[in-house]
DNA sequence: GACCAAATATGACCGCAGTCATAAATGACC
DNA sequence: GGTCATTTATGACTGCGGTCATATTTGGTC
């Protein structure tokens, strides 16, 4: 790796360390870009050779996040277990993975969002998300198929909308948690959810 | 109404046209409160008066969409039929309301999250916001209630998580349809996953 | 080392959201 | 209609995100 290449992997890092504990500290809001910058020793100008905007920063992080999530998620889907607890185990375990750290989950999922409208329909942000979120519900359709293979699931569903729905059973969850002051458990209450999805609530 | 009061509307009002004129015409973000205030003919420092932030302004906005949902739901709930299709009625009839202004409503749903998260946990409009979304719940309850009585739904059902259940897909294929840039429908995707919920997956 | 082109860093500068001290308008009371 | 307290309007000002023309650094070539 050249002398070049070098500095610009160590400021890339020294932003991206700096900026994570201020924003833990003061809020994402709170912390200027000016202060990031003085803290991590260079002109506020080059912040922007590395990061577009403040609040793309966020995407970085998030992207972390979600690299170890997918690896729970292949880790599960090695086991040998019914397909409902597999699912289950799986969505529990990256429930309370982000129970570790919900301030900074605040920030990711939320001001995320607004990233996303804004940004063009063009961008490779747009659609690198979309191809996580496809990349999610997949997965989740390998473990429904699996669950149809060995008559744990109804023939005639149709798998990407089970799938879908699942995802969404998720993300409900994990928004009402978010929003929850009070330290409601994230994970029991989709436990129950995927129950329904299930067995169904129709006689 | 005295002079001061109608005044106050009158400026409030114009406020909201020109801004939601504003919004349509070049989106949210290239709109300034410049522009708004000098369309309005008030000053800047006015505009602050009312609205406490530009963001604020979508609450507003929001606010209004929300009572007439409500008024499709209350409608809804008096028809005789069975809950299932009351149900899906009434939601296919919300999405049906929302596909017709795609554009304002993302801004409505995105921008909003970030106003959401940003405000302070004791703002009365965070409070608000849980309360109309309890009150959507409850109203999902009182459907399934009616379906219980009726033999529709399964009678060991926790109502609450099965509304909450409806809820969640309910948002999520909003979600996803307000992300899609093609003009696939929401409401046929939102009637598929609803038969998932009163059915089930399981065999 | 001298020279050059490309990559990277810099900080003065700009535009806009939001603030605040001050000014104007209103209505109650005499 | 004069006086005064309260409400509302105003726009210069501040702070921050983001830009851009310019300066500096890097590494290849001789």
């Amino acid at each position: 790796m050249s002398l070049r290449e070098k500095k610009k992997q160590d400021t890339r890092n020294r932003i991206f360390e700096v900026s994570g504990k201020l924003f833990k500290d003061k809020g994402f809001e709170n912390t200027t870009v000016d202060e990031i910058t003085k803290e991590a020793g260079i002109a506020k100008g080059t912040f922007f050779n590395y990061f577009p905007t403040k609040e793309s920063l966020l995407c970085y992080f998030k992207e972390h996040k979600e690299a170890f999530i997918f690896s729970i998620m292949e880790n599960q889907m090695s086991l040998n277990a019914p397909v409902k607890e597999k699912i289950k185990n799986f969505l529990v375990l990256v429930a309370e993975y982000y129970e570790k750290d919900k301030e900074l989950l605040k920030l990711l999922f939320f001001e995320h969002k607004r990233l996303i409208m804004s940004s063009d329909q063009q961008s490779t942000e747009k659609k690198q998300r979309h191809q996580r979120q496809e990349r999610f519900i997949n997965m989740l359709s390998v473990f429904l198929r699996e669950g149809v293979d060995k008559g744990e699931i109804k023939k005639g569903i149709d798998l990407k909308i089970a799938s879908e729905s699942l995802n969404a059973i998720y993300f409900h969850s994990l928004i009402i948690w978010l929003h929850s002051d009070t330290d409601s458990s994230f994970s029991r209450d989709m436990s129950a959810k995927i129950d329904i999805i299930f067995e169904g609530i129709g006689v």
